[in-house]
RNA sequence: GGAAGUAUGGUGUAAUGGUAGCACAACAGAUUUUGGUUCUGUUUGUCGUGGUUCGAAUCCACGUACUUCUA
């Protein structure tokens, strides 16, 4: 591609990611205009000290480069649109995937609304790849890197996003991306890896959801006995698969189900326990990045793989569309915890291409 | 109203007169751009008051609390 001839954004976070991103573009012979995207907790002396230094990084690589930097105000949005998204889904007593929204809502979504639609194509720094097949389709595509490869957080983009998308970073290894950021002397070469939910900082999850949703307490039953076990706080403070937070002796417990109506957990008692398990799951809404690629016999089964958390392996399964809704997922082993609410990512056999995601139901 | 039993960290349990241990939880790190999972590490306790003893979680007395049985 001639990205010399093109405009293009790139999203800078301060990491070593993007950073290099930009060397990558500028070393093509281009020429970006870059862009931090400001979204910090929502009390100001919330704010910690990484997401001033994200700024310093991203202006000093700018720099390097004689390139311009923006920073682009979208925490009004990523707390009206992300987080009206986190809180409804958490109050419905589903699991939430706020990165996942964003991509869509913020970094493609709101950021190309005010500057994104001035350009002809917009770089982020994701572990993700794109191919273009004989009918000029393009596609989705994972990273060589199955520990970094980030088409999961991609698989709910609109098809209008992904057609603007680069990843001038995503047919690289972590380890690789490192050693160029190195041999460039990149300020945040060795930078460590930010994690937890993108802009929530050094917020606490759950005091996150607690200042929206407070508490409401309710009965924990053993799902295998009956027995009541105990008390939780909020079904918003425990998901399906997990062990930690009830606070209980005689554990580990495991939260298996959810009674939204009664307020009830359900928890399954030892280490391993098989109620923490699924095999076959149904999934709705499901959005395809590119096009429906069984649009042409839409009966019986095909082979996928795909992953319902970022883990580095893909789960060998088998889709069938139930009605214009659903589709069911039976996959080749037996998945713990799976969350509803949280996104089934679709990818070929080969776990390629990725298709799109759709949501897990109850 | 009687009788018996029990009382050990936040929870569940070991230690029959000799260094209070284990599991779970909690906390902290590691891993992970979601929730989680997993791994490593750390903290916390003998119901109260007396007594016996070189030495008491352990034996004795009283108190307190709980449980069960019985009128």
């Amino acid at each position: 591609m001639h990205y010399e001839l093109l405009k293009v954004a790139v999203l800078l976070s301060g990491g070593v990611d993007s950073s290099v991103v930009v060397h990558e573009l500028v070393s093509m012979g281009c020429e970006p205009d870059c862009f931090y995207i400001k979204i910090g907790p929502e009390e100001e002396e919330e704010w910690d000290c990484t997401s001033e230094e994200d700024l310093e990084m991203a202006t000093a690589v700018a720099r390097r480069y004689g390139l311009t930097l923006q920073v682009i105000d979208c925490h009004k949005e990523y707390w009206e649109q992300v987080t009206r998204y986190t809180m409804e889904k958490v109050k419905a007593g589903f699991t939430p995937n706020p990165d996942v929204m964003c991509n869509r809502l913020i970094k493609f979504g709101a950021f190309h609304e005010k500057k994104g639609h001035e350009y002809d194509l917009i770089a982020t720094g994701h572990y993700a790849q794109t191919e273009v097949d004989e009918e000029g389709r393009k596609w989705l595509v994972t990273s060589p890197d199955p520990v970094k490869d980030q088409t999961d957080f991609l698989a709910q983009i609109y098809d209008w996003q992904l057609k603007k998308a680069i990843f001038p970073i995503g047919h690289y290894q972590k380890d690789e991306v490192r050693e160029i950021a190195e041999r460039e002397h990149l300020i945040n070469a060795k930078r460590k890896d930010s994690q937890g939910i993108c802009f929530l900082g050094k917020i606490n999850y759950n005091d996150y959801l607690r200042r929206y949703l407070g508490e409401k307490p309710g009965l924990v039953i053993d799902i295998e006995t009956g027995k009541k076990v105990g008390m939780h706080k909020g079904l918003w403070f425990h998901t399906i698969g997990q062990r930690h937070g009830l606070g209980f002796g005689g554990g580990p417990w495991f939260a298996v189900k959810k009674n939204i109506k009664k307020n009830m957990l359900f928890v399954s008692h030892g280490y391993d326990p098989k109620t923490a398990y699924k095999q076959t799951f149904k999934v709705h809404d499901m959005h395809f990045l590119t096009m429906d690629p069984w649009a042409e016999m839409p009966e019986g089964k095909h082979d996928i793989t795909f992953k319902i958390r970022h883990t580095a392996e893909h789960m060998h399964a088998t889709i069938e569309r139930v009605d214009e809704e659903t589709y069911e997922i039976k996959a080749e082993k037996p998945i713990h915890g799976v969350a509803p609410g949280q996104f089934c990512v679709i990818y070929d056999s080969q776990h390629h291409r990725c298709y799109g995601s759709a949501e897990i139901t109850v």
